[in-house]
DNA sequence: CTCGTGATGTTATCTCATAACACACCATCA
DNA sequence: TGATGGTGTGTTATGAGATAACATCACGAG
């Protein structure tokens, strides 16, 4: 998956540990504030970086919609290539469950019927979650 | 399918207008610089507004991957409810086309599943058109 | 006419993200 | 072993995207 020459270095390494401790979506700055392990925060590009790295490798997400990052629950946390990402996210308590994904390949079909090639695709569903909606 | 007491004032109409003349995703702060008929920008919040008014109609998609609007180029401008939006997305050119998105069905499923109810479905596929790929 | 709801105008500020540059690390190959 | 080139990091500064809060206005219902 890494390209020749990509290292998992201790930056990445810290940012996806933060991701993972949390194991729910966190934003940027979030990370930011919460990077040293003294309490001090890192600069944004040196998250930024290493979100980019994550998201690459396909061990991390960015959800556009609320902004935020999400360590991947898929198989790509154990090295596979990067996948499509479909989200469900409560738009009540910020819940939110990593999918699997419908069909990439009827999405592929309809690319290529307007002609396109696909890399990517990102999959997001705001609704509410059980609990939130038990609460009203 | 707007609520009652709901009004396309002018700015909404202007705001819908421009997204209707560029027919490709526009950035809000480019709808902020050309609201006005005469060259004069509008205030963020005036356009903002107009677009949370035009999204919630099912006029307007934002697509968040790119930060950006686009009028709707499907039933809903013609006043049927607010749908699921799929975006093809060049990322070379900008160039993007709406197409029907594949098989609400199943993601309302997998979210049942989930506990999840879904209201608003997301699906932003980022990759390159055919100019771009013949371009090399 | 008056009241309540929805919409607008305005100021200020907040959050999110990247550009640009200098320097450090590390594998490799002469 | 030391030159080299790719990759990564640190730092400063700034650009871009979005919203909070509050005052005022417009309009339909009663």
């Amino acid at each position: 998956m890494a390209e020749a020459g990509e290292r998992m270095t201790a930056p990445r390494r810290r940012v996806l540990s933060l991701l993972l401790e949390t194991g729910e979506p966190v934003k940027a700055y979030d990370l930011i504030a919460r990077f040293g392990e003294d309490g001090q925060a890192a600069k944004p590009p040196t998250v930024y970086r290493a979100l980019e790295f994550l998201e690459r490798l396909g061990m991390a997400h960015r959800i556009a919609s609320i902004s935020a990052y999400v360590a991947c629950s898929g198989s790509a946390a154990n090295g596979s290539a990067p996948h499509a990402a479909a989200f469900l996210i409560c738009d009540c308590c910020g819940a939110t469950r990593e999918i699997a994904g419908p069909d990439q390949g009827s999405i592929d079909a309809a690319a290529a019927g307007a002609g396109y090639v696909i890399a990517r695709t990102t999959i997001e569903a705001h609704g509410l979650c059980l609990a939130c909606r038990e609460a009203g």
